[in-house]
DNA sequence: ATTATATATATCATTCTGATATATATACGC
DNA sequence: GCGTATATATATCAGAATGATATATATAAT
């Protein structure tokens, strides 16, 4: 999916800034996709340019004027036709899989190259990180304004259900079965 | 990871051409990491200058030559060396995430401004292609000789396991839910 | 008092991908 | 037997994206 398509549909949900979007990226969204500043910020204003969105400036003495984004018509249209065409790119490309780097993947495949107890640790690490994380997508409570308007979308209630079976059982397993790491060759 | 440390990585398992590197990217590894062509051979060659490892061109006439890599002792340091160093700064840095880029959630993410029809297609294929990728990480018979050192790896049978109980979850979870999806606003 | 973190935008070198170029063998349908 | 597609094999490079840095200030923590 462009860039593009991915900010206007992130402003859809409401108006926002560069810096705002960045934290809908960090947030729970951070572990399906996520951009830099340096794509954000330019995208925003080529966007703008295009009458995609319009911008309003916040002055804020002394710190740089916030600059808040709202999505046009002209820029739904545009996402909309974007994603339809996402979306169909995506059924033909044949591709169904998710790009992922995973660091803890790659020293789990070398970890006969590593000492057991740093092994230990990072496999350590990692159950508490994702339990972290499992609380976070299980957490009903109150949430930043900010992340408001995207925690209350209808799909990301199903997404939010995925995450958190997968984490369990991305857990147990590893409880269960990370003694066979420790069966080291020499 | 640097693309380095992790190509020696490959090498420790046997030599291998860079175009063979490429298609252990290309298989199961596939789900976790992957390089391209651009960055594959660009990488081979610094190591061999480096003496990192060595080379034996194999002549096919008309058709390339085949370059074949051997890792050298000075390499396996170098490998050694570098995956300590990983393993301490993955640790340090306090981000045990993983890397992601997944066109799927975002289409999910967005499938209210897509018709119902589109967005069951994708769903269905989504199905179909984890349930071949199901089969794949439990198959047991024999692999293109290619991929068989690193299907031999004491880890990989630890990991082949986790992606299949991820797997399994996943699709479960989809067939039990995946109504949510249907109940559109407008 | 000092350090760290948060707000806020912008830019840019370095890195990586995805596409293309080159060249041939083999398999497949018709 | 003929065209098409796929597989083998390396190399290069334009374009895209990241991660770091610059700038500036307020606030919270130690």
């Amino acid at each position: 999916m462009q860039k593009e398509t991915l900010c206007l549909g992130l402003l859809s949900l409401g108006p926002r800034s560069g810096y705002e979007i960045k934290q809908m990226f960090e947030g729970p969204l951070s572990d399906f996709y996520s951009l830099s500043f340096g794509t954000i910020y330019p995208t925003l204003n080529n966007l703008q340019a295009d009458k995609y969105v319009s911008c309003k400036q916040h002055s804020q003495s002394k710190k740089p004027d916030k600059k808040v984004y709202t999505i046009t018509k002209k820029g739904m249209e545009l996402m909309k036709d974007n994603l339809l065409s996402d979306a169909s790119s995506y059924i033909r490309s044949g591709n169904f899989g998710d790009q992922i780097k995973s660091e803890f993947f790659l020293l789990l495949l070398f970890s006969k190259y590593l000492p057991k107890e740093t092994m230990d640790t990072v496999l350590n690490e990692r159950v508490l990180y994702l339990r972290q994380k499992l609380e976070q997508f299980k957490y009903d409570g109150p949430v930043p304004g900010n992340l408001d308007a995207i925690r209350n979308e209808k799909s990301v209630s199903f997404i939010r259900g995925l995450a958190s079976s997968l984490i369990e059982t991305g857990l147990n397993y590893m409880e269960k079965n990370r003694h066979l790491l420790k069966e080291k060759t020499k």
